[in-house]
DNA sequence: CAAAAACCATGACTTATGTCACTTTTTTCG
DNA sequence: CGAAAAAAGTGACATAAGTCATGGTTTTTG
């Protein structure tokens, strides 16, 4: 399944509409495509970066480990988003691991293509400039959420993102399969808490089961719990 | 006390010292230069963005209040550093509230005096894209921290962060005041578990008090138990 | 297909951390 | 200065959430 990256997702969103279809196969000059299997990893803590990545189809998790081997999802990668931008126009190893939650592709933009590209063409950067600091933004709340709100509360929060970020199935559900420990990871919290709070929501009739997925059933319940709305 | 923007302290800092005097003079044409008493804010949470600050002396702290009333500190605003341009560069509302924690001073650069020097400026905004994705990295460095470790772990890193940002007084203490309940609000604790820790903390040799302030005996020790090193 | 592995679920127990109530110390300011 | 207000500190107690142990499912794979 090789794309040319003028149809890549990527330019669907974020800065690369910007750009016409030369300018996007100049960028892509060098581009790789690649398929990445559910759970191999694209990018590793720690490691140099050599260019940059765009998700062409499927999901990544990005995570961070802790010392002691805990694991936290900061945030997904999909179709048409970037990743490992940030490490590499910081200057700085990159800081999340990126793992597939599905069978995927991406493509590769090696390190230097992209920055001779950034440093001559001003409107992009300052669009990217513009993507980061919402990004910035959803850090910060993200950060306030876990400094301040119960487990329950997050969770609450993190059903109603993934619907909005991963839309719904044939079935009302959302279109994503995570394990548990996933979901506990993207909460952070532990498993077995995380389970017993799937229970208690289903008992309270705001979330739904099909299967391994769920349906949210009282949206706005939720967001009252997640004290989002009053 | 009023000050060229050329001289600002700004310019040693960010993106801004890539401009030279005549350029940050035609940045800084429509500036306001404003002091702030302590405990004054600079910005509420909510509110539209009609420019930007440089923090010129003073520091503020950045806070983020939940329904129920609690404060989190997101980071701390020091000479030179800008204020609200990412809400601003994000066309979002101000997200965060900037308080000053001590006496300070700061100039105004109206919004479109900004945006209108960015789309003209290549350079200027890959570099200050270069900035953001550096506060990025360290945002998720701090979102993973809240959601893996213990308070204990995290005051010691909080101290670790404190002395390297503020650096030390003439008697090798940490150069700023806090409060006991701003430094729980900066871990993501309570006020009392905050007051506790410290004691324990100086027990245990990590930490000495001179007064208000705190000096850092122990570095390594700290950073062993923020799990930062081995 | 059967065995192994991975995952999901639940109960019992422990513990870190928050909450409330109160005292002591420090700061503010008329 | 001295009263009032704010901040710091301490103890007792409540509880949310983590940990450990175990058993039942589902999924993988040789």
């Amino acid at each position: 399944m090789e794309s040319t990256c003028a149809n890549c997702p990527t330019r669907q969103k974020t800065a690369f509409r910007l750009l016409d279809g030369a300018q996007v196969e100049t960028l892509c000059a060098f581009k790789r495509h690649g398929h990445i299997k559910k759970g191999e990893e694209l990018f590793t803590e720690g490691q140099n970066v050599r260019g940059i990545y765009c998700v062409q189809d499927g999901h990544f998790k990005l995570t961070r480990h802790s010392a002691s081997g805990r694991e936290t999802i900061v945030r997904f990668a999909s179709p048409g988003d970037f990743i490992g931008y940030r490490a590499l126009l910081a200057n700085e190893p990159i800081s999340l691991s990126a793992v597939a939650i599905q069978d995927a592709h991406a493509c590769f933009v090696p390190a230097d293509v992209l920055l001779n590209f950034l440093e001559g063409n001003g409107p992009f950067s300052l669009e990217l400039l513009r993507a980061t600091c919402h990004e910035l933004s959803e850090a910060n709340q993200l950060l306030a959420s876990l400094a301040q709100k119960t487990v329950k509360q997050r969770l609450a929060e993190v059903f109603l993102m993934l619907r909005a970020k991963f839309s719904e199935d044939a079935e009302g559900c959302i279109d994503i399969d995570l394990k548990r420990s996933e979901m506990a990871d993207l909460v952070g919290t532990a498993t077995e808490s995380l389970i017993r709070l799937l229970a208690q929501f289903e008992r309270d009739q705001l979330i739904a089961r099909r299967g391994k997925r769920f349906r949210i059933t009282e949206p706005k319940k939720l967001a009252v719990l997640a004290e989002l709305v009053d």
